[in-house]
DNA sequence: GAGTGGTCTAGACCACCCC
DNA sequence: GGGTGGTCTAGACCACTCC
């Protein structure tokens, strides 16, 4: 099960192994891991390596340790909102609809000043301007708006959109995505909102603005979505 | 700086020395640190706890780590979600506002099926159901209701609850509270939300509901609460 | 090649839980 | 007392970056 030559991590290897083993149903919730030396053990490995695995798994909320007693599969966290950062398209999979998208506006227009900012890039610069209906099972469910500086990410067209942007960065141009920050607040629907949304002026809309950053902390996209109330809802799992 | 006799395990001592030069402004952003090594040589300590204090330093946000090149302190993230799960207070302070809090309801209720559920308790146990308004800077921000177990959480009183109910489930109680699931919607006021929190009926508000769990995953606490729009953004930051 | 972080070992002792 | 996780050591070699 663990490839000692292999050139991937021992840690990470067990680390999936055990995630396997939780999603199969073989470790069910609240029940106890073999302990740690166990782990050693069986694999020839050192316990500090199996530290380092279960710890990543702890942070990742897949399980969770009492001193004296053991390590522990976590609860299900089944429709409960996802750990990390997510694309649409992953997080309507989540939750058991089908994702979908609607292109309706795609240029390169001079950074307003604002956006310049959450770039860190000069106002005026060009960028990408990208603006999409999402759907869910067909039906609207929000309107977003996409922000990327055109210098930093080179050869955008519509065809890269309509397939995945976040492919296209992470894969193709070997950007890490590594955190991203968002600022949610309730709104009512101005009469732009209520006609793409399909949903009368006035109702209730959350929106969602949101600054991804790589691990050096560059700016690499701010998107500002418009949910409707009525079909979305925020879930989140944060550690005290 | 480092005590090693010290009951504090070092890996903390630390984590908590370069948090503060970090505070204080002696490590900017974007600065690089000396290497592990170096930290390793100066402390008289392993490699492997300076790595384990930049570990959680580096998951908190504090600083950032490139391969081949350094470990490098992480943008400041002022006026941002705060990482981490907050109290009402906490969270107001953070953002320069003087929290308050008006009780209008403390009593013992049979739990309605749908709180027993998220409890984990029997439906009709006793809990508490306690109201309040939350103030900031004296104005209405967010009207609330907890409920709590009884048989979990003993002796609740009316002082406790004006004074800090965190700090009595974890300081006295010696409960340690370690995440929560909360779920975020749009909506908009009904009268008595409109009434509570001096808002026109039908004026968008966000509702969150808090569901808190100790360590092994024991409910420990549900909170709904309606926050003035026009007052609450939330704001949080997200790994991928 | 020198310096950085990334991974890994084979031990050790401590603190806590349960019998 | 025996088993668990928590902390710590003193090394080692690898992968990556920069000169």
């Amino acid at each position: 099960m663990i490839n000692k030559s292999s050139p991937i991590p021992i840690y990470y290897q067990l680390e999936e192994l055990i995630k396997d083993q939780i999603e199969k149903g073989d470790l069910k919730p609240g029940a106890a891991l073999p302990p740690e030396r166990e782990y050693a053990e069986t694999y020839q490995i050192s316990r500090m390596t199996v530290r380092q695995a279960f710890t990543k798994l702890v942070n990742d909320g897949y399980l969770y340790r009492l001193q004296g007693k053991g390590t522990f599969v976590a609860e299900r966290k089944v429709e409960q909102g996802l750990q990390g950062l997510t694309s649409f398209t992953e997080d309507m999979r989540a939750r058991g609809l089908e994702p979908g998208s609607q292109l309706i506006n795609f240029e390169v227009i001079s950074a307003p000043v604002r956006i310049a900012k959450y770039l860190s890039i000069e106002e005026g610069s060009p960028v990408y301007e990208i603006k999409r209906i999402r759907l869910a099972d067909q039906v609207p469910m929000a309107l977003e708006t996409t922000y990327i500086s055109v210098d930093k990410v080179k050869g955008l067209t519509k065809e890269i959109v309509n397939r995945s942007l976040y492919e296209y960065i992470e894969g193709t141009l070997g950007f890490k995505i590594d955190h991203a920050k968002q600022i949610i607040e309730s709104s009512v629907a101005n009469q732009i909102e209520s006609e793409y949304l399909s949903i009368k002026e006035g109702a209730p809309i959350m929106l969602i603005q949101r600054n991804t950053y790589l691990e050096d902390e560059t700016p690499i996209e701010v998107v500002k979505s418009s949910y409707r109330a009525d079909r979305y809802k925020f879930m989140i799992d944060m550690k005290r």
